[in-house]
This record gives structure tokens, sequence and C-alpha cells, in this order.
DNA sequence: ATATTTTTTTAGGTGCGACTAAATTATATT
DNA sequence: AATATAATTTAGTCGCACCTAAAAAAATAT
């Protein structure tokens, strides 16, 4: 089987998060995701250019391939079950998993992940409101767009974040902004992009930084 | 913190597993359960050494420290919590859990080592029956010894066993040797040092090398 | 006490995954 | 089209954890 180090596959899950259909990922895009300098990921394309995981041609980006594009999504699996386990299980709060699971996302065991996956009742969601990928790399595809998106004067459901970092995290608790919730956003202020919103009968303003980052449906 | 590498922390827990009261432990012995050469372990020692984790000089063998000893002990705590983990939430069988526990023990988070304890009741054996050190690096004293040092004519309950592998519990569990049975040893042979013994009113012989790695309770 | 064997260390080298600095290619500007 | 800027690759190093072969020390046998 494809035995990856854990470098390969942190490579293959930027690849994978950076990906937009049709477009190369650029050298410097990855270095950014993976908080790394160009030259080395130079290299390390290379290597997974090698193995078939993806293609490469100099100076012109890289594409994952299909078999680039499963092995990341199991990484994926991995990493939200893990989430949901810590959450739900453990009892760890949603600022507190992602570190921890990225490290339980390069455990290597495919009987560990089925059981897990089994024991936990086949989750669809992890806690930030993301897709896990089922054993064949399947998921539900989501309908939800950011807050910086949606038009004033509309009513929202909280699905999901796009930072999963634990300072934002923490931020949103405070804000009382978690999943599930419900706002009608009244406003957008053309001069910082800031947005004004209801949430509880409360009027509430956050930037446009916040609004980046949280994923909503919109309902009716 | 100590922050260790994962090798690191392999070598403290071989270190551990070895350590005989007053007996510095060779380089060979050590080279050998973690299966490297011993030109690597020596390099290694000198690490360990200038971290303070053991005492080391030249041709004199190695002891750990105190600081050397906990940390082993923290990895331990860690590997047996998670092989607790798998069988009794996973359902995985006590023959496939030393492989993915011996990464797991691995992870670093104490919140996680914390809830996890908490999630599974604080259990004081790992389902090898090897005791689980509690937080603070205790635990339970065993009063047992190998089904080898037992005399003719003797009851005794298998209380776990010495020897991880799969291929050894799986055997142990084609014959229907597994914790908490209870068996009367009738005879050794002399020759071979091969055991007979009756379970359940029936008569079955093993090997010494068997004999060796099963741990028993005396009763009675 | 000397010679042999075993254990341990040293010396020198490898692959991996990172780095910096410099060179090269691609893209944007004028 | 020529030039400036940005992206990417190459060249050369480094630390870690391993290796083999050879030297040195300790333990054992004669
Ligand atoms: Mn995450
Ligand atoms: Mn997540
Ligand atoms: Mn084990
Ligand atoms: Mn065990």
């Amino acid at each position: 089987m494809s035995n990856l180090s854990i470098s390969e596959e942190n490579y293959l899950k930027a690849i994978f998060h950076l990906y937009k259909h049709g477009e190369g990922i650029g050298t410097n895009a990855i270095a950014r995701h993976l908080d790394t300098k160009p030259a080395s990921v130079t290299e390390m394309l290379k290597k997974l250019a090698d193995k078939k995981l993806l293609t490469y041609e100099k100076y012109q980006g890289v594409v994952p391939t299909r078999k680039g594009f499963t092995l990341a999504l199991g990484v994926i699996r991995k990493h939200r079950l893990w989430e949901y386990f810590l959450v739900e299980k453990l009892k760890l709060k949603w600022d507190e998993v992602h570190e921890i699971a990225e490290q339980l996302e390069h455990i290597q065991s495919d009987l560990l992940v089925e059981q897990l996956d089994a024991y936990l009742g086949f989750p669809k969601l992890d806690p930030h409101g993301d897709p896990i990928p089922d054993k064949d790399g399947k998921m539900c595809a989501m309908n939800c767009c950011c807050v910086s998106e949606i038009k004033p004067n509309s009513n929202a459901r909280i699905f999901g974040v796009k930072n999963h970092t634990s300072a934002f995290l923490k931020h949103l608790e405070k804000l009382n902004l978690t999943i599930g919730k419900t706002f009608t956003l009244v406003n957008r202020n053309d001069f910082d992009q800031s947005v004004e919103l209801v949430l509880n009968k409360q009027t509430m303003h956050i930037s446009k930084e916040v609004a980046e980052n949280i994923l909503v449906e919109k309902l009716k």
C-alpha cells in the first residue's frame, strides 16, 4: 500500500484544500498554507510526482491525481472523525480539538478508522460543520456560503466555520455565534465591510474578517 | 516542557522496561529491544544524557534519572489507556491493539490523556493485564509470576501476558488461555520444560516458550 | 598474565525534510 | 519590445536518526 510520511500527508492535504477545479496550485500558496518555504515545497512536489500523487511540470503549478486526491480524503476523514470523537465523547471544546486532530490524522490503521466511524455512529459533519468523507471518500454536498456573501435583510443559520484556530473559535463563542444559531443580517457597512446582525433580538456588529470565516445556510 | 521526539520516547520506554534496580542497562540490550544497531544507541544515549533523562558514562551502561523515569511512565500510561480504549470501546481484539497503541502513545496533549482516562473510568489494567499508571505515575502493585515458575499441583488464574505480539496472543486464544481463566498445573517435563495443565477438565500441553510468557496469580 | 571474545564507541556516510542565497523563468508594466 | 517584479527552481547546508566498518575497552578464558 501507499505508505506516506507525515510530511507527505500534510502536503497532500494542503494541495487538496487549495485545489480549485482546473487551476494548478502554486508553490508559494502551498508554502504559505504549510508555513514552510517555497524551496522546500518544490522538492516535495518532485517526490510526490514521482509517486504519481500529483502531476508536476516546472513553473506550471501542480494538480493532484485521482490517487493523490483519494489519499488526501483519507487523511481528512481521519482528522474530522477524531475531532468528532474528541468533542462528542471526550467532551473537549470545539476550539481544543484541531491541534490534536492534526496529530491523530496520521495514525495508520484502516481497522481503527472503520471501528471509530462505527462507534461514533457514522457522523456526517465534524464539530466545525465540515463534512466527513465516508469509507469511499464520499461526503454530503453542502449548500452554504460566507456571511460576507449574503444580502441585507436575509435570515441565516450558522452552519460552520472556515478558520479552525482556537483564537477565532473562542471569539465566536464569546459572541454567541455557534453552530445552529440563526440571525438576521440587517446591514453591511460599505466603509469597512463590517456587518450588523440581529441574534436573539440583540443587535451586534462583526468585522469583515469574522464575516468571511462564518459559513451559513440561507433561510426562507 | 520536555518536548521529546518519537524516537527519544521509544528509547526512554525501552530503557524503562529493561531497567532492573541497580544494574546499568547495556547498549546491546537496548539495540535488541528497539530492533536497531548498537552504534545508533550510543548516539541517542548521549543526547538523552544531555537532556538529563539518564546518566551515561562510556562503557558503563545507562540508568534513567527521575525525570527520564517519569517521562517513560507517561508514554506507557498513554499506550495502555489507548489499548484499553481500543478493546473496550472500539471492540478490537486484544491481539490487534498493540501496534496501533505504539503510534497513539506519542500523541501529545495532556488534556486529551486526562479526558480519555476519565472517559474510560480510570481503568487500572490494560487488555494484557499490565497496570496503567495514573496521572502521577502510580500504578497498582502486582503479585504474579510466569507459568514457568509455578510448582506442579498448584492452581492458578491467568493474569496477563509478557509478549504482546499478535502471533502469540492469537495462539493463546486458540488454546483458550485468556485472562481470567483458571487451571491446575499438573506436571513439568524435565526434558524440554514443557508444561501439562488442566483447564475445564481438559488436559493440555504448552511449550516452555508459551509458559514463560503467561503471567498468573497463584490460587489458595 | 596473556590471549581471545564480546561489548561499546568512533568515524564516516545516507536519506529525509527543512533552510538560505542565488539563479532562472514567468508575468506585469511601461 | 524591453524592463521590472514576482514566482519558482537550483545549489549548497543542516539536524535528526539511522547505517557499516573499524577501533577501543571490558569481560572471559586459557
Ligand atoms: Mn480541524
Ligand atoms: Mn474540523
Ligand atoms: Mn502493548
Ligand atoms: Mn498492553
